[in-house]
DNA sequence: CCTGCGCCTTGATGCGGATCAAGGCTTTCC
DNA sequence: GGAAAGCCTTGATCCGCATCAAGGCGCAGG
């Protein structure tokens, strides 16, 4: 387990981000920290007085059992914001998938001020539930290789770019993510390969050859 | 599919609900309705511009995939509140699982209310954040036998009675809600029934036998 | 360069839960 | 009360994914 974040590279924002962006003028008064990959964020059952976004990097929250098995709730990419989802204390913990800066701020700034801001808050919340019931379907309802292709989508559908998109997370990760085993991942990345609806150019970077193709295996209902 | 409601049977509420109830507050001007077992209360996809509370009954969120698939979100009984899940349009449908009478007021009045109205709709959204993530957790990575102890397990929780508690969906909303088929919900309660974990005094009203079992075998994280 | 380790892939086999099938029970409606 | 339909249980079989096992590949460090 990864030791906890010794705060020492904690530095005041000089600027705040740029105006188009909404959700950067909660950050505001935050401050920005650096955390090595699979480092600890927060941890399971920590108090919850803080909200992160991801300026760079990527982040993953998880759950273990007693047994040791593993659930991933959700990955963040650049720009988007976490640390909503808990109670008093956090109910999963977030970890660096690999070399992240994160942005922070206490949560008691945005729940107590009623206006803008602390809509803003509920609109963050109110995507943090909609990720995790698209994933409830996923995770109740959908095949092995639906859930694959569904995960292949979504992650070209957050990045920009047209058609090469990068994997921050390593295979293991995304069977935690999708419920699914590490063998089962790869053998449904090969399979996707096999039928020209994706392209590895390597382990962790792929191109969608097939859209159509890949937008029908994910089977979205919506 | 249940024809939408006709709207006809709407009153308005005489008197406010009781003060010790915090979530009352938000549904002092709302309206009453009924929906017959089976009724849509609201379909998917349709825009989402009301909140409501069960007063009596209970309520499922389901979506349901091209090919039939159903997956249900969540169970609402007296005194929840649901419809919160959406952004501008429901990502899932609610249908009333018996006869039910459902509080209802415009979401707008809500989220435009800066102070403790508004915090009130922020805080039902985080608990339904929470309760998503556990569903989450219990199809990622639950065997058959972890989830229904758990649904169990929760229901007692739910309800105040110490003991014997009421189902009052039938076995296939506990299999959608499960991500597990109906067949195996009726084996694993027979299971769990003759561990002597549980015992069925009516097809839907069951007594926990014994709750320690019960729990270690619910396996829960937290 | 070579070596070693971590991550990934691929193959063989097993098992948990799905599917298929056949009643039993309970509720509803006449 | 009797008939019919819906709901639930139980058994037999099947299949998709897990598990077990054996390398392959690529990267880091010597």
């Amino acid at each position: 387990m990864a030791l906890a974040h010794d705060y020492t590279d904690v530095q005041y924002l000089p600027i705040p981000p740029k105006g188009a962006d909404t959700a950067a003028g909660l950050f505001r008064l935050s401050v920005s920290m650096t955390f090595a990959k699979d480092e600890e964020i927060y941890g399971q059952d920590e108090d919850a007085d803080l909200i992160y976004r991801v300026l760079d990097g990527a982040v993953r929250t998880t759950r273990v059992m007693a047994d040791g098995r593993r659930q991933i709730g959700d990955f963040y990419l650049a720009g988007d914001i976490f640390g909503l989802e808990a109670g008093s204390t956090h109910r999963f913990a977030a970890e660096a998938v690999r070399d992240s800066i994160i942005l922070v701020i206490k949560a008691s700034t945005l729940r107590s001020s009623g206006g803008d801001v602390g809509r803003m808050g509920w609109e963050a919340t109110r995507r943090e539930l909609e990720r995790a019931q698209e994933h409830v379907i996923m995770l109740g309802r959908k095949t092995a290789c639906e859930r694959v292709a569904s995960f292949l989508k979504d992650l070209s559908d957050k990045s920009g770019d047209l058609r090469v998109v990068d994997l921050p997370m390593g295979r293991q990760d995304i069977a935690d993510y999708l419920g699914l085993t590490i063998e089962t991942v790869s053998r449904m990345l090969s399979q996707l390969q096999a039928s020209r609806i994706v392209s590895f150019c390597a382990t962790r970077r792929f191109r969608i050859v097939n859209p159509g193709g890949l937008a029908r295996l994910a089977n979205q209902t919506l």
